[in-house]
DNA sequence: TTATATAGGACTAATATAGTCCTGTATAGA
DNA sequence: TCTATACAGGACTATATTAGTCCTATATAA
């Protein structure tokens, strides 16, 4: 269905909340407390940013997660990549995997380039665009998908 | 994971083999046979492409499908459409879905900015591009992502 | 009338995602 | 040092989605 998993739809919204005040410490408890988002899946999501590095986590009694980076800093990529590993949006996209039908299939770096510009627009945008309503929003991006000749 | 469904891919390249012979009738069967995908899987495939208008199918003896457009105006977008309905990487961006969290989210409007820039990538490919084989391809296409602001 | 081909839908199996829970470890403060 | 707090890691179940197959009906050419 071409669709992001709930748990990264979660991961922006969390991520966006913490934006908003960066640099101090929110719990899992006030997070799940501001976004309404259920306890135990607000910890899960938190733990995977931690591990993969966009949190950074403090345990014990005061303890709680702050953001790694500037909200500028962290694009809507490295979000998608954390909950969900590396974008491919076909099997062909992903290097690591050798496709069965290689011999009949012409179609394999095509996908390659299409997987790269969707990339692109997930790199462009990050936390600190996200934190801005819509309405007050106007940026503009210019994603160049090379590759495809007309 | 953010990735299409097998029977999207089975569809482009499906729908890329008969682009090669433009107007000529493609039996299941044959189209099988070519690219190694099992016939009833096909089958499915292509039931639904003509379903959704992209094929023209005779039935019968001697019968078959051909593509109901030249290759340069079938974009891919309209394939991933036709087999997965409208993209939208992630609830928000549909608008006939209303989120329950709406108020805590300022999001929303964001994700509708990031998913169309995602369709306009789809739809700047086309049957046409994906034809020729990347090494000889060197297409660059302009995505314009309008609606935030840096 | 027969062989060929698509139409439509039902059904099962396989896979992926979501959500919850348990046990362990680190820290602050009484 | 003890206790409450909070994250770490992983196991587990339930649910949803996707993939794949198959059956019956309908249309067409010869």
């Amino acid at each position: 269905m071409l669709r992001l998993s709930k748990l990264t739809d979660y991961a922006t919204v969390l991520l966006t909340h913490m934006a908003k005040t960066n640099g101090q410490l929110h719990t899992a408890m006030e997070l799940s407390e501001v976004t309404t988002i259920h306890l135990p899946t607000v910890s899960k999501v938190l733990k995977v940013l931690s591990k993969e590095g966009l949190l950074y986590a403090t345990r014990g009694s005061k303890g709680g997660y702050r953001l790694a980076q500037a909200p500028e800093r962290i694009t809507v990529a490295s979000v998608v990549g954390a909950l969900e590993g590396p974008v491919a949006i076909t099997q062909c996209s992903l290097q690591t995997h050798h496709c069965e039908q290689a011999l009949a299939c012409e179609i394999k770096g095509n996908w390659g380039v299409i997987n790269r510009a969707i990339v692109d627009v997930l790199e462009s945008i990050t936390l600190a665009d996200l934190m801005i309503p819509k309405k007050q929003n106007s940026k503009e991006i210019q994603i160049s998908v090379q590759g495809l000749n007309r």
